[in-house]
DNA sequence: TACCGTAAAGGACATTTGTCCGATGAGAAA
DNA sequence: TTTCTCATCGGACAAATGTCCTTTACGGTA
């Protein structure tokens, strides 16, 4: 649900903290400002300092289907890192957001010469991969009640940050399915 | 849909080739073989160099979910690399396969001392990131039909390679689901 | 040959989910 | 206050998909 990456969180506070690595610079968005756009050039890595993004991308159904939710820690450009490719989808801040920003070439430095840092960021993308397989095959092969349930125990205060459009557009569903859904479980219950 | 990854393949092969490096061994596997089973421990990473291997898993309902189909150059057990997990899913030959197959600890000493391999690795894991959250949106913001069609024209000779029961796994849908559409395709065009 | 297991194909029906639409309520702005 | 917008909620119906079950065809094997 909220991804975040605590290793590679320490690891960069502590770069930027030293001040013996001016990579990095620090940068503030306010609610629903987007950091980086579908389609556009990306020339920078960022890493999550503080707050909520939603990651997601329109399709061209004309739905949005949201990737991920990315708190602390978590890193978002990567993907556009090795070619000049653009963005494969739109970072918009949920709440206030703190990142550090990287250029692609500073990073890609770093990602020579630093060993750890190297290391931190394989294995952050085997993070993604893994949490991505395990989220893609659960939603094909659950009911939305199942999912729902599930994201209630996992996130249970969900509903305090995310408006129902996001969280259907989340679980891949209709806002109408949503509801039904949500009503559905409370009458099981009560 | 049938993954590969020329570049990791070509270095691979011309590393095993020169003879400088006894790291990778060679394994083949008869069709309907499984390589790498669900919930087992991994203890090595894998590099396709023949044949078509089935990415799977078997979900709580039941239900078998394909993650994907990988060819050439293709790598799996990079997942588990990093903590002795163990294998989050069943890696299946469907003809003839051959593999590249290295020692975790041998991996991981090669990222660190081969600068371009550990490149190659990055490419890779991004490569596999793209392709799993296009697919993952793509799969929920469309219908059958349209998942389907696109199938066709991405590989036309799916047919010969996979069973039905695959390809219906393959999109997350069941067998009835896929008969169906074929039909409502076949007598679209007719 | 007869038997068995398995893949493929599809009929009939139930369930799930989407589409379309209207109602309500909170908060911003005039 | 009035008006407007936007999020929320749900009714009614249509469309998509799943479940269950039967048939057919083919290959292996006793």
């Amino acid at each position: 649900m909220i991804r975040t990456n605590k290793e590679l969180f320490n690891y960069i506070t502590r770069l930027v903290k030293s001040g013996s690595d001016s990579l990095f610079s620090e940068h503030s968005f306010a609610p629903a400002e987007q950091i980086l756009i579908e389609g556009k050039k990306v020339f920078s890595v960022y890493i999550m300092k503080s707050g909520i993004v939603k990651c997601y991308l329109t399709t061209d159904t004309g739905s949005t289907f949201i990737q991920e939710f990315f708190g602390e820690g978590e890193i978002f450009g990567e993907i556009e890192l090795m070619d000049d490719s653009s963005g494969y989808c739109t970072i918009e801040a949920i709440d206030e957001v703190k990142v550090y920003k990287i250029q692609k070439n500073d990073f890609l430095d770093l990602l020579e010469q630093d060993k750890k840092f190297n290391r931190l960021f394989i294995e952050a993308l085997i993070l993604k991969l893994r949490y991505k397989a395990t989220r893609h095959s659960y939603n094909q092969s659950h009911t939305i009640e199942d999912k729902l349930r599930r994201l209630k125990v996992k996130f249970p205060d969900l509903d305090q940050v995310l408006s129902k459009q996001d969280t259907a557009d989340y679980l891949g569903i209709t806002l109408r399915a949503l509801n039904r859904t949500i009503k559905g479980l409370s009458e099981g219950k009560g």
